[in-house]
DNA sequence: TACAAATATATTGTGCACAATATAATGTGT
DNA sequence: ACACATTATATTGTGCACAATATATTTGTA
């Protein structure tokens, strides 16, 4: 991660990916407290950020390839989870009878008056950045282009 | 994370944690061949760096909690760790005579021995990143500073 | 010197991530 | 129509993170 020519690579503050392990961690732990109230978890809350925008495009139900592709996981992960979000009563988990071995996922009402709840939380985290619109968005991007090269590099050692 | 006058705040791409998350678990899949040939984990990686650029000042042993200040984990995810590592013959545990309430914690020869081939897995990864050193050094800063904005946020709402 | 507060680590339980494997349904080629 | 590969999800097992609680030791104080 840090340099080819420093005189001791193996320092823990030469390490990019110990910032973005510590980074990722801190922002989750600042998202706890506001998804608490709502009995969500961090992975339950982007899986909703999906099904709320599947929904608002008359995209539900849908695969659970579709989220795991989308977020990145697979079955391994998102079965439980999804499983532990059906017995919250927030969605629906069912064999589609055109082809059994898809399960379609669809929000039940309660799981779409969730999002009310969740409106407030992006801006709320926003301001807890304590950086300028303009700063995150170039953050976000330049962290969202690192993820491309080192998909790149995986695939290619593969 | 997004932003407050955006169209729909809620939307995936919009969210700076989710490029985190994403990237977070970019850069560890590509660590894990990398470490996979010394039977390391990528927690237990970040713990080696700490323990050799402890022995490095000489200032070995060391309490479990610096470790865990060190690297921002506590003792319910170090214990159970630093327990796997030394089954692995890796690092010693011993309860100190002077306070019997401190596990110090000492590198074995073994251990020791272990830096030597993990000694280029810093500049293999740096190639994997595809970024020019300086692109690398600034984002590690942005990330840092972003890391201490969402701690001091985290304490003020404590 | 008792005794309460503080400190350091350990334990228990939940929920991800992820690898490896299993199971069942569908598609394909002959 | 039948064997075989492919696809979609589920299961099992390991190892973090983290909250909550427990235990044991030391420190400070009346």
């Amino acid at each position: 991660m840090p340099k080819p020519e420093i005189e001791y690579p193996l320092a823990l503050e030469n390490q990019l990916c110990f910032a973005l392990y510590s980074a990722n961690r801190a922002m989750t732990a600042l998202y706890r407290p506001l998804l608490e109230p709502l009995d969500l978890t961090y992975p339950q809350y982007l899986v909703f950020m999906v099904l709320w925008e599947l929904q608002r495009k008359k995209e539900l139900p849908c695969k659970v390839t579709l989220i795991g592709n989308t977020l990145g996981l697979d079955t391994g992960t998102l079965t439980p989870l999804l499983k532990r979000m059906e017995t919250k009563g927030w969605l629906v988990r069912e064999r589609l009878l055109s082809d059994e071995r898809v399960v379609g996922i669809d929000l039940t009402d309660t799981g779409i008056a969730l999002k009310r709840k969740a409106q407030g939380i992006p801006a709320k985290l926003f301001c807890q950045t304590g950086l300028e619109l303009n700063a995150i968005t170039g953050l976000k991007k330049a962290i969202e282009e690192l993820t491309c090269h080192l998909r790149d590099s995986d695939r290619q050692s593969t």
